[in-house]
RNA sequence: GGUUCCGUGGCCGAGUGGCUAGGCACUGGUCUGCAAAACCAGCUACAGCGGUUCGAGUCCGCUCGGAACCUCCA
């Protein structure tokens, strides 16, 4: 039998080209993913989130199409420095400063933080998490070896990527970000520690750290630190291979980030790194894109508990990653509450018809074309991983599912095709999370329910509103609603 | 100032030149003791102005508005 990503063959939108491209990976049915994870050294917030849930559902949806994955998200413990790549102050060390805390309890605390956020939304942990200060060596030995080759130069201390040399010599710095390097000229600062450097445009491979540096290494140069676009290349290389399937970040990394890294593989491996480029796009909150450093920011815990001034309410875990899936991952997505307000009734309406769909019967017919609605399901995902237009015939199904009483007007296997590839969508590759149906405490739910139901049935028999009302209410207040149909009532929750 | 991108109905959001996106909200109806849920029907669109085309939300140009990047950022 064939696999899957045969049957729906993907098409990638390829930040590299610019084209939508036929998706064919290096070795046939496996696929390497790297994507750049998270500086932890501080709460991240939902705009951070939203990158990762959305390479998620890429790595879920490749693995469910047969795909061998190997994903790799690594965790920048080190090197993201403060102001500008070439001067500032290390990250991790600065805010170790000032709450007077070892940057490794910084990197430690927020790391359990950014893994509990992504475990809430659904999102499996990657195949390798690698970091930064664990990748020393590899860095130092990248470095070396562009050194080597001439694209690289030492000045006090500190290594600088020679951006002229590596365009003299055949390089394309900018192909990524479309940037021309007269221009990147023409618009950069003067900054601090600039004279170090032969060209604004160079950025820095290792750094030399200052006497009071806690974070620093021994390296051919002195003791200092690697720069932050160098981490990202030397894993992914080391990891994946000198070429790759898939490269993804946010958008925002694009530039200089993941142009750097291009500079950076070509130097060492001749390769882009990767064949394909994807760039996941910004979450905004009033308009503004959410960043930690304007302080224009949700984080995922105040949205789950509601505690923010922004927020009428809380949201489900599983309700955010909804609201986030029903826009394309390219697509700049707008936070507000009337968006999650209306995420959560589609949502809660999608799980309530696959709860009514696995109790489904088929009384035969051809009422649904369960086939051609299946590879419509997967066509959009295999189309650059168009979750909202998923999304939207999940819906056709429930209106199907909704409209059909006594039976659904399918044959036997199609009710069977269509409850597999329901529940594959919304829970394998939306991941979404449905209320827990733990039997035992289903049973025993069901029995006291039918009790209360029953005594209801009694009140409304004997036209005592108040009484059927007053269970009808509590109940909601609960959690539970009822719903008084023709053939009697039932709850859901 | 430069690079890239966007501007879709009350709101959120898909739309690869020709065929109903979808969700939420709203209105009417069916059902109901009343609701809720569900279903049926309806309802508002493609920022503006030109151009290409038999035909454009979709391509091109201009104008207006917004965003990301150009400095750490998912």
């Amino acid at each position: 039998m064939k696999p899957l990503y045969e049957v729906y063959p993907i098409h990638i939108e390829n930040s590299l080209t610019g084209e939508k491209e036929p998706f064919s990976p290096v070795q046939e049915g496996r696929v390497g993913m790297y994507v750049c994870g998270p500086t932890v050294y501080s709460d991240v917030h939902l705009g951070n989130a939203r990158t990762f849930t959305s390479f998620d559902l890429i790595f879920r949806y490749f693995k469910h199409l047969g795909y061998k994955v190997r994903y790799v998200r690594n965790i920048t413990d080190v090197g993201h420095l403060e102001n500008d790549a070439d001067s500032g102050e290390d990250k991790i060390a600065k805010k170790a400063r000032l709450e007077a805390l070892e940057p490794m309890e910084i990197v430690q605390r927020y790391t359990v933080d950014f893994h509990k956020v992504m475990d809430q939304l659904g999102a499996l942990p990657p195949s390798i998490e690698p970091t930064a200060t664990g990748h020393i060596v590899e860095q130092i030995a990248m470095t070396q070896a562009i050194l080597a080759k001439g694209w690289a130069y030492e000045s006090n201390g500190s290594v600088y990527f020679d951006v002229n040399a590596y365009n003299n010599d055949g390089g394309d710095y900018g192909v990524l970000s479309g940037r021309k390097m007269d221009e990147l000229q023409a618009g950069s600062r003067a900054l601090d520690g600039q004279d170090e450097k032969r060209n604004p445009a160079d950025f820095a491979l290792w750094k030399k750290a200052s006497p009071a540096h806690i974070m620093r290494w021994p390296s051919p140069w002195g003791d200092g630190f690697p720069g932050w676009h160098l981490e990202c290349s030397a894993m992914s290389t080391k990891y994946l291979g000198d070429e790759f399937d898939i490269h993804g970040g946010g958008m925002d990394l694009k530039f200089p980030h993941h142009e750097c890294e291009i500079a950076q593989n070509k130097a060492c491996t001749n390769h882009n790194g990767a064949r394909y480029w994807m760039h996941a796009n910004m979450l905004t909150l009033n308009g503004k894109r959410m960043s930690k450093s304007t302080g224009n920011t949700i984080l995922p815990g105040e949205l789950f508990t509601g505690t923010n001034d922004l927020l009428v309410k809380a949201f489900h875990p599983s309700v955010v990653r909804f609201f986030m899936m029903q826009a394309h991952y390219s697509s700049v997505l707008d936070f507000s509450n009337e968006a999650l307000l209306a995420a959560e009734k589609g949502h809660d309406k999608l799980l309530a018809a696959w709860n009514t769909l696995q109790q489904a019967s088929a009384k035969g017919g051809q009422g649904f074309d369960v086939q051609a609605w299946k590879d419509k399901c997967y066509s959009a995902m295999s189309d650059n991983f168009n979750s909202p237009i998923l999304i939207a015939h999940l819906f056709e199904a429930v209106k199907f599912i909704n409209a059909s009483e006594g039976g659904l007007a399918i044959a036997a296997g199609d009710l069977l095709k269509l409850q597999q590839t329901f529940k594959a969508m919304i829970f394998d590759i939306l991941a979404l999370q449905g209320v827990e149906d733990q039997s035992a405490h289903k049973d025993a739910l069901d029995k006291a329910m039918d009790l209360v139901i029953e005594l209801r049935a009694q009140a409304r028999t004997n036209k005592d509103w108040g009484t059927a009302d007053l269970i009808r209410d509590q109940l909601k207040d609960a959690g539970i609603q009822l719903k008084d149909g023709p053939e009697g009532t039932t709850y859901s929750l």
